[in-house]
DNA sequence: TTCCTTCATAAGTCATGGCTTATCATAAGG
DNA sequence: CCTTATGATAAGCCATGACTTATGAAGGAA
């Protein structure tokens, strides 16, 4: 599977995301992130395994004790992904909106 | 559901990220993008009302087709979402940068 | 009208994945 | 040693969702 295919299936799950949004306001345990959630403890593994597995965290060993933190590079993929789309479609926009604006129309789109 | 879920939820199945990359690459009616993937056309129909739903896609009648094309400002909910991590992780990890610099480490994340 | 094409929806199948409880390994403390 | 705490894995349950075929609606063309 692709890299940002990796990303965005694992931050498609909200749980995942309650995860990797805790984890972004600091780093913590395995139980820690446990408690903040309405899941078991080993949801909680499953759950930081893909993230992991996908790049977003990483842990380290702290006595008994495992401390996951974000892995800020791992979300490069999916931004430059999306980067790709933004640049295609404004460019794309940019000849409509040059056109439009002979005809003395605003760039704007309709509502749906 | 929050606007990026919805969003990452559309972007996470292989097969509607190969139709929005098709619609990215020029507007086209569902038998045209049932054409360019092994799936039947119902599913294309079904993957294109996911993606209408998370805001990526818009159609437009035209005769008896029905021709989609990309909603690049769908794209924005997601792109917020990133950002925050992306602005908060390079905050937090250029303090470290700046003060380990005063003890000649590299930026290095503190242990215990 | 009668085709023919295009597309959406209904209904059903099947695999995937998110969750649970149970269990085991590891590390610290008594 | 034994106990406690922590976390990973196994196994099973069940809902969700990605697909299929069948069908119907709607818009040209004959």
């Amino acid at each position: 599977m692709t890299y940002e295919g990796k990303v965005l299936a694992a931050l498609a799950d909200p749980t995942r995301r309650a995860i990797f949004e805790k984890l972004a306001k600091g780093r913590s345990s395995v139980a820690d992130v446990a408690r903040s959630l309405p899941v078991s403890q080993p949801a909680i593994s499953q759950h930081l395994k893909v993230l992991k597995e996908a790049g977003l965290v990483s842990d380290e060993p702290l006595g008994q004790r495992r401390i996951y933190s974000i892995d800020p590079a791992g979300l490069g993929p999916l931004r430059q992904w999306l980067d790709r789309f933004w640049e295609d479609q404004l460019a794309a926009f940019k000849v409509l909106a040059d056109s439009d604006e002979a005809s003395g129309a605003g760039p704007r789109k309709p509502e749906r």
